[in-house]
DNA sequence: ACATTGTGCAACTAAATGGTTGCACTTACT
DNA sequence: AGTAAGTGCAACCATTTAGTTGCACAATGT
């Protein structure tokens, strides 16, 4: 599974919407979670199966209702994606104003 | 500007690889850094123009070509947005064990 | 046994997305 | 002045996405 599809999935209101309630409660179900969020039911279980997908979020079957969990393990790994390029940034910021101080000519990636 | 709009920018393979090479050079431009990406300029640039209208990256003419740089704010608000999530989620795992542990009842966002 | 609740799935439509080609235009080089 | 380089923009096409309606079906409640 690719970073970018977990981030294509974090790509919409909606669907950002139901992450942000699954991460206030354990007590979700497809139902409950489907409600308020002005579309169908049917519409927004689309959704839902595009976080289960990405392995934003996981789907349980209990009984007749389906419970819905949060996967925090994908959501760390967009986290860390994010962080190590701000690592690489900085460095480039700072090999950049090391060349303009001193003169000392900074390894080039592309031009 | 929504976060959404953030993780949508961010939800391509093309465009992650562009956000990458943009965070290990600040030398790119329009026409660079659309090479070698295995897809046309003109439809390197399309995405490139998604970057920009999410404030991801910022063009700035320079005679005859584009120079293109890395806009790290917009990054940082995303990965903000993913710790706060994982700060509330946390906590609801803790509210649940206390539950557990103690029969505390948790107070419920929803049902 | 019967009704209701929660869900899943398929078909369909409108709009957005990802890609192409073709062309115009300005900046720089000789 | 003439050519080449770097870009921008519009038109077009195929595919995906976001949403709907309609229906089937199993689990639960009376």
């Amino acid at each position: 599974m690719l970073v970018a599809d977990t981030f294509k999935a974090l790509g919409d209101p909606v669907r950002l919407q139901m992450i942000q309630r699954l991460s206030q409660s354990t007590q979700y179900t497809v139902g409950s979670l489907s409600a308020g969020l002005g579309l169908t039911r049917q519409g927004a279980r689309k959704h839902l199966q595009l976080l289960a997908d990405a392995e934003l979020v996981s789907l349980q079957p209990r009984g007749r209702q389906t419970k819905v969990t949060l996967d925090a393990t994908t959501l760390a790994h967009a986290k860390r994606f994010i962080t190590e390029l701000e690592l690489q940034w900085d460095q480039r910021l700072l090999a950049l104003k090391d060349f303009v101080e001193n003169d000392v000519p900074t390894k080039q990636t592309n031009t």
